[in-house]
DNA sequence: CCTTTTGTAGCACGGTCATGCCAAAAACAG
DNA sequence: CTGTTTTTGGCATGACCGTGCTACAAAAGG
């Protein structure tokens, strides 16, 4: 069979672990369980436990940023400054719900993510790969502001790089509680928070020259953002 | 010894452990080395490993708890409508920024938080406790907004509902992604953050009556938020 | 003094784990 | 067919886990 097609087999059993047992239970053995195969055919296509953990993790984000260039250039078409405002807005509403869970495929996403980011705290092998996954966010959430921005439907003073961590954390946080508390957070109410913040983002006023002394926030995107070219 | 006492000293050592290595590595038997006792030593102040976590959960909560309720008690006294609004302001923000990991202490906190909420999604005994942090501060937060409103700071028109979780949310994603990536978000940002919320909260317009067809958001949290009175 | 209670320590069992190693089976090439 | 490579299955080892149970020390009460 294909060896291609063996690995997705496995590593989807995986994610179905993770989501229904955790990730502590994404064992070899559970995971073969799960996929309906011998411990040791698992082991012919990866290395060992900690391989098998970085690629099932490394899939999950590349179904994301998939999901995420598809609706990137959706937004990047050449006649979007055309459309009317509030369909504009529609469209980034669309494209940043993308990362929400608000059906049921993307709710099992954030959950690997979730279970994934986390462990990446304490096992080194999974570090960068989390810390990939923060910056593309918040040079994709940079990049939107900017291209709000430069439309001119966002005050000229306004500090994109902290209202970019702003609408991050704003966005990790809904996801965060989707998923924890599946039942006090649903999706509608998810939608009416980020639609809140984009119009209050919007039309809110600035704050004029900055609040107080706090100096802007910088970022530093590196080059580039893995994909979205 | 007193057992008080004990007990406190272990589940010291338990954040230390989940602190340092994750949550999956608070085994009895590591736990008793980090507490410099002996494994039967710490099942005799505990039933077992499940007692043992629980308990550690419920220490966290307390701590946090504690804090917040001394913090509103400062807030709530009653000459605080005489204060100037800036300073006003500057308490609601120490408020709230009493659970972002700003500090050392605060991000061991937030750590062995995350660590339990996570682990609560798929262990039972946990769940309760869970959403009773996610409830606490919801309800925290609904009362710190209605407070800012009838002083007369928020557009009378706010969904107070709505804002709540998105402040909630902020806040939830503000500590996740301090708590994953210690290097990208600084403590400086994380207030830059949130003072920005907040003035945009309230000084921005609130979109006036409803954006589009969005019924106001429904909370109806519970009797009482433990105790915050 | 002895007895009872309480705290401390740890052995032993059954379970799960990752992994090194090996053998059978299947697919394939000549 | 034969020989080779790929795929599958699984055994054996050593480690860690929670917990039942026992043994011993220290204090407490009589």
């Amino acid at each position: 069979m294909d060896p291609q097609e063996r690995r997705r087999a496995v590593v989807e059993a995986v994610f179905r672990v993770v989501e229904r047992d955790g990730l502590e239970q994404a064992s070899l053995r559970n995971v073969a369980d799960e996929a309906g195969l011998a411990i040791g055919s698992v082991r012919h296509y990866f290395a060992g436990h900690a391989d098998l953990m970085v690629f099932a993790m490394r899939a999950m984000i590349e179904r994301v940023t998939a999901r995420l260039t598809e609706h990137a250039e959706r937004l990047l078409t050449a006649d979007a400054p055309l459309r009317p405002p509030h369909e504009r807005q529609e469209t980034v509403v669309r494209m940043l719900a993308e990362v929400l869970p608000l059906d049921e495929e993307r709710r099992r996403e954030a959950v690997v993510w979730l279970a994934f980011v986390s462990a990446a705290r304490t096992h080194p092998p999974l570090r960068s790969h989390a810390d990939e996954i923060y910056d593309g966010l918040l040079t994709l959430v940079t990049r939107v502001l900017e291209g709000i921005r430069n439309a001119g439907r966002l005050p000229a003073d306004a500090d994109v790089a902290l209202e970019s961590r702003r609408l991050c954390a704003l966005l990790d946080g809904l996801s965060l509680e989707a998923v924890l508390h599946p039942g006090r957070l649903d999706a509608e109410t998810m939608l009416a928070v980020l639609r809140r913040h984009l119009t209050a983002l919007a039309a809110g006023d600035h704050g004029g020259p900055a609040h107080r002394g706090n100096a802007p926030v910088a970022h530093d995107r590196g080059p580039l953002p893995h994909r979205l070219r």
